[in-house]
DNA sequence: TTTTGAGTTGTTCGA
DNA sequence: GTCGAACAACTCAAA
């Protein structure tokens, strides 16, 4: 029919391989797509979002707000490689049905993920789909390693951090990330996509995201300037500077890493290229930040409801006061704690916390106030741009003292204390807290100590431009104290 | 099987 | 101001 003999070659009728984009959003590194470019074939990417999901897949609603823009941008990136994304609602049985038969596709990849509802749909979907006949792969790429292959001599899972550590530097072994193909191959006829902004992913009535685009830049792009900055910068001095969030001293690189917007062995290997020139225990230092990460996910994995139980069963019993009130004066940054404040307000003006900030205000929310470690948990996950399953559910139940290798009952951080060590001058707290910022530095940890005249010429009045604390200090660390100890004296 | 050393991030108190 | 001890066992991981 076709006199055009470039028409008659066999890609034409070569049929197309699907890749299934999950928390895996870039080009680089990215195993499953590779290996469909490898085939020669065409390649049909989409992204899946359950009906009824109003978050597409996302934590919560701040990373919903991400996971937005990290979708435009990977449709973009696409684009460029002479490709799309498809956007698609559905079960995956249902949707995966439906792109085979449009596209005579025979053959669906993806890169595993590891969140007991993943494993447990992946296992599903992998074998009916292999059971009609069609060809299913899966690759790695999310972590470092698997969480299943790294047991201790007894063949249990770790749950002591430094053990474990030693033992992912054993058997790791880096590799050189692998570049983004030059060209994806496009199907002959796109099967159509769902919009976007049909998806709802960004706040439609008050903007609590307004200030989030000040901060950060969603996307694969973004997560390699991130990386840059980083080595350009933070990573010099990291070992200390990463306790004060007065300044940027970290690598911010997180909410890119919850998305898979960058691979954590890309993140590794950059660490090794600059392993020379840079102090080794800065490079160790923000290893090991990495290493928790796998180090959660392999909790996770061998504990899947680790995020509403808690791993020592000796505090199902812990007595909470959880006053409603009070979480609700912590959610929004008017505890009377200023360092507490501070880090409250940044979560919810940026989407982000500062490390050392999260230990504190955790340790608030369950020591001082005896809330359950469940409501911060929850609420972490609902407004962190990285909200990661497992990290976060982890971290909640270190600072309780309930996880596997968790801090003692009797580290209670002191709001005060650690306020004056990590932001001496107050530059942080003035940042979230502008209305203490005429305050001078002795007093501004401690507004409630500061005489009246200090305050007066600061402009600020107790209970009225800013919050009275809501409990005392002495008071509560010896509350706390009891409480704790109430739980180990019943164990007997 | 038993033993041994160790365990992310603190605070307070008294000498 | 600085320093070490107490806060409490307990359990993990490896030898």
């Amino acid at each position: 029919m076709n006199p055009d003999p470039r028409m008659s070659s066999t890609a034409a009728v070569k049929s197309p391989v699907l890749v299934w984009f999950r928390r895996d959003l870039r080009l680089e590194d990215n195993l499953a797509l590779l290996a469909a470019v490898a085939t020669g074939r065409p390649v049909v990417c989409f992204y899946l979002r359950a009906p009824g999901d109003c978050h597409a897949g996302a934590a919560g609603g701040a990373q919903a707000w991400w996971l937005h823009h990290s979708l435009s941008a990977l449709a973009t990136a696409l684009e460029e490689k002479g490709n799309r994304l498809l956007l698609l609602t559905g079960s995956p049985q249902v949707v995966i049905d439906r792109l085979t038969s449009e596209t005579g596709s025979d053959t669906v990849l993806w890169n595993r993920r590891y969140d007991p509802d993943g494993i447990r749909a992946d296992t599903d979907i992998k074998s009916s789909l292999r059971q009609r006949g069609l060809k299913v792969e899966s690759f790695s790429g999310f972590l470092m390693h698997e969480p299943h292959k790294l047991l201790t001599g007894e063949s249990k899972r770790y749950s002591v951090y430094s053990p474990f550590w030693r033992a992912f530097e054993r058997q790791f072994q880096p590799f050189d990330p692998l570049p983004a193909p030059a060209s994806i191959a496009a199907p002959a006829v796109f099967p159509e996509s769902e919009l976007l902004e049909s998806w709802s992913l960004t706040p439609t009535g008050p903007n609590w995201a307004a200030g989030f685009d000040d901060d950060w830049q969603p996307g694969e792009a973004g997560a390699h300037n991130a990386l840059h900055a980083f080595l350009e910068g933070a990573i010099d001095g990291y070992d200390n500077n990463r306790d004060l969030p007065g300044i940027h001293g970290t690598s911010r690189l997180s909410p890119h890493l919850a998305m898979g917007e960058i691979s954590p062995h890309r993140i590794w290997n950059a660490t090794q290229a600059n392993f020379d020139s840079l102090p080794t225990d800065d490079l160790m230092r923000f290893r090991k930040e990495l290493v928790w990460r796998e180090f959660s996910w392999h909790l996770l994995f061998h504990t899947p409801d680790m995020a509403s139980i808690n791993l020592n069963k000796r505090f199902d019993a812990f007595a909470w006061l959880n006053n409603k009130n009070q979480l609700q004066a912590w959610q929004r940054g008017m505890t009377g704690y200023p360092i507490v404040d501070a880090g409250m307000r940044e979560l919810w003006q940026t989407g982000w916390m500062h490390n050392r900030v999260r230990m504190v205000v955790a340790s608030f929310l369950i020591k001082h106030l005896l809330i359950d470690w469940r409501a911060g948990e929850r609420w972490f996950r609902d407004t962190l741009l990285d909200a990661d399953h497992a990290s976060n559910a982890a971290s909640w139940q270190w600072v309780a003292g309930c996880g596997a290798d968790a801090a003692p009952y009797f580290r209670i951080f002191n709001p005060i204390k650690q306020g004056e060590t990590f932001d001496p001058d107050g530059t942080y707290v003035k940042e979230y807290c502008p209305e203490l910022s005429r305050l001078p530095a002795r007093y501004i940890h401690r507004p409630f100590e500061a005489p009246p005249a200090v305050l007066e010429q600061a402009g600020v009045v107790l209970g009225k431009t800013y919050p009275q604390p809501l409990v005392a200090h002495d008071f509560a660390r010896k509350r706390a104290l009891t409480s704790y100890k109430q739980i180990s004296a019943q164990s007997e």
